[in-house]
DNA sequence: CTCGATCCCTGGACGC
DNA sequence: TGCGTCCAGGGATCGA
C-alpha cells in the first residue's frame, strides 16, 4: 500500500520517466474516483509535465500553463517559465499504479485512465479497488487543497513535531496516521516508528515525553530514509514505476507480525485495534499506557499494571 | 475535540 | 473446483 516511501519512489521514476513530455489526450473510462472528469479532460491535453513530486502521499504532476507552449520535447524551456501553479493530483490509494506503457502492451485490467504522450507512449492509471483519487487544480484552489495537510515527516524540526503531537488528546496511532497532522505517513510506518521508539500505539499524543518524541521524529525519519531507498514496502502488489517491487518489507519488525517474536526482546507481538486500524506492536517494548482514558477527572489509584485498551468489539 | 462506526471497492485468503 | 464470507485499508462523513 502506497504511504510516503512508495509514492516517493514512484514519483521519482515518473520523473525519470515522463518529466517534460505533453500531454497530447486524455481517455477516461470509470470516474468515480476522480474529483471532477470534465476538467481532467478540459484541461490536460495539451499540457506539459514540468515536474513530479511528492506531497504527502500525493502525487503533483505539476503542469506548465498552456500559454507557455514550448518547443516541442524542450522541458528546459518549459520548466524556465513554468509557474506551477496547476497540477495534476494523483494518490494511488491502496492499489493505484501510475506508469507509462507502449501503446501496443495491452490494457491492464482495471486501467481507468490512460494520457497519451507525445513521445507516443501512454502514461496509464490502475486502481482495483478506486481508493484512489485524481484531481486537476489550479491557483487558490491548489494551494488550499495543500494547506489541508501537515508537515512532511521527513522535513519537519523538532519543535513542530513535538508541537503537533503534544497539544492533542488523540492517541499516538492517530495522530501518525492523520495526515493534517503528518503528511505521508501510513500504517505500516507509523508501527514500525512506534516499535523502534518503544511507543505504544495507544498513547496518548500529549502523554508523550520529550525524550518520547525526539525519538519518534528521529526513527521514523530514519525508517522512511531506508525505506525510500530500498523503494519502498511490497507488501501487496506494490511495484515501481518500472514494475520492480520494493524490498522493504523485508525490514519490517512488527509490521504483519503477530504472533511472532519481537525482534528486540522475543515476547509475541501483538495486534490490536487503535484508530480504527490494525496496530502492530511489542507487550514488552512498548508498555501499555496507565489507565489511558481518566474518567471525569479523579485520580486513579489503583492502576493494575499493564491493562491492555480495549482489544476492539466485533 | 476525539471517538467509533460505516461506507467505498476488489482481490486474496480461508472454510467447507 | 467453486462457492460464500471475511478482511485489508486511506479517507470522507456522521453521530455520539
Amino acid at each position: 500500500m502506497p504511504e510516503l516511501p512508495e509514492v516517493e519512489t514512484v514519483a521519482r521514476g515518473l520523473q525519470a520517466a515522463v518529466a517534460g513530455r505533453q500531454i497530447l489526450r486524455v481517455t477516461l473510462r470509470k470516474t468515480d474516483f476522480i474529483d471532477d472528469p470534465a476538467v481532467i479532460e478540459r484541461e490536460l491535453p495539451g499540457r506539459h509535465i514540468v515536474r513530479i513530486e511528492r506531497f504527502g502521499k500525493f502525487m503533483l504532476l505539476q503542469l506548465a500553463s498552456r500559454a507557455a507552449p514550448a518547443a516541442p520535447g524542450d522541458a528546459r524551456a518549459v520548466v524556465a517559465q513554468a509557474q506551477v501553479s496547476e497540477a495534476l493530483l494523483v494518490h494511488l490509494g491502496m492499489t493505484g499504479h501510475l506508469a507509462p506503457h507502449l501503446p501496443e502492451q495491452p490494457l491492464a485490467k482495471h486501467t481507468h485512465v490512460t494520457f497519451a504522450l507525445d513521445d507516443g507512449r501512454e502514461l496509464r492509471y490502475t486502481d482495483a479497488r478506486r481508493f484512489g483519487r485524481m484531481a486537476y487544480l489550479s491557483g487558490p484552489a491548489l494551494a488550499e487543497e495543500l494547506r489541508r495537510f501537515g508537515a512532511d515527516p521527513l522535513d519537519v524540526g523538532a519543535g513542530e513535531f513535538a508541537r503537533r503531537i503534544h497539544t492533542s488528546r488523540a492517541r499516538i496511532k492517530a495522530l501518525l496516521l492523520d495526515q493534517s497532522v503528518l503528511r505521508g505517513v501510513g500504517n505500516i510506518y507509523a508501527d514500525e516508528s512506534l516499535w523502534k521508539a518503544r511507543i505504544h500505539p495507544a498513547k496518548i499524543g500529549a502523554r508523550l515525553t520529550p525524550t518520547e518524541l525526539a525519538s519518534l521524529r528521529k526513527e521514523l525519519r530514519q525508517i522512511l530514509l531506508k525505506a525510500i531507498e530500498l523503494r519502498g514496502s511490497s507488501i501487496s502488489d506494490f511495484v515501481d514505476v518500472g514494475g520492480l517491487p520494493g524490498d522493504y518489507q523485508q525490514h519490517h519488525r512488527v509490521y504483519g507480525r503477530d504472533g511472532r517474536a519481537c525482534f528486540r526482546c522475543g515476547k509475541k507481538i501483538r495486534r490490536i485495534v487503535v484508530a480504527g486500524r490494525s496496530s502492530h506492536f511489542c507487550p514488552v517494548c512498548q508498555p501499555a499506557p496507565r489507565a489511558a482514558h481518566g474518567r471525569r477527572g479523579r485520580p486513579r489509584k489503583k492502576t493494575k499494571r499493564n491493562r491492555p485498551p480495549a482489544t476492539s468489539k466485533r
